[in-house]
DNA sequence: CTGGATCCCAAATGATACTG
DNA sequence: CAGTATCATTTGGGATCCAG
């Protein structure tokens, strides 16, 4: 088994002790924008103004926020080129390459599902009027 | 391959439509309770009560809201059993079930990494004084 | 027991302006 | 270009009371 991937049975992950893990890693990396931040990333080092505008609906500071904290878990890293204008690479660690898969599990559920979940919410919402 | 597994290859996945899907997918499901809820269930049908006890720290309100939300989207059944005092049960349906192999995955890299995380963290800021 | 309705506060986010 | 600072706004969520 690979490292990163220690052995946890299934039945183990809603005990308590362990819920209260896996809830407060989610608080972190499950905000509005880290996942998708960590997404562009997946596909090799960007600057900060690729991801804006890959991004495209976020906004200057929470990007900047979202790359410090995501820098701050040790997922990304932070280049600086002390250039004019200057220039700034961001890269996932080898930690943060390790998210990428789960991360891709839950892309791929989303993009097979969300069509489901928009016809179960139309129901849901004709019904109850 | 799997219904609801759609062959989304992960190069895919960081085009913007597609990223917009899964940022919409994710702002639903990546609330601060929803995974809770949704693990909770994975371990089979259970009552409000039960599940306001087994998560511990959410509010009675927030509890109603979360699971109103799972229900809107297919995620869950609501069963009510009108005795007095009234009962409800809520259950995971096929939509629901098929959620919990991501979302286990997402737990599982959790507690496989947390300690890193706390590490990088402990790190950052003893750098940043 | 379940959960709707209110009130209220804290945190998250957006908009904008400014700087090396 | 890549931020920082500030302000305004929205949103999340707890507390409490009430009802079937």
């Amino acid at each position: 088994m690979e490292p990163g991937h220690t052995a946890v049975t299934n039945t183990q992950l809603h005990e308590p002790s362990r819920c209260q893990i896996v809830s407060g890693v989610l608080a972190r990396i499950g905000d509005k924008w880290s996942v998708l931040v960590v997404m562009q990333l997946g596909a090799g080092s960007r600057r900060f103004s690729e991801l804006k505008r890959a991004i495209g609906s976020i906004s200057q500071r929470m990007l900047t926020l979202t790359l410090r904290g995501l820098e701050r878990d040790g997922l990304v890293t932070r280049t600086v080129t002390p250039s004019i204008p200057p220039r700034v690479d961001y890269e996932l660690t080898e930690l943060g390459r390790s998210l990428l898969d789960p991360v891709q599990a839950i892309g791929s559920w989303a993009i097979g599902n969300h069509e489901k979940i928009t016809v179960a919410q139309q129901a849901f919402d004709a019904r109850g009027d």
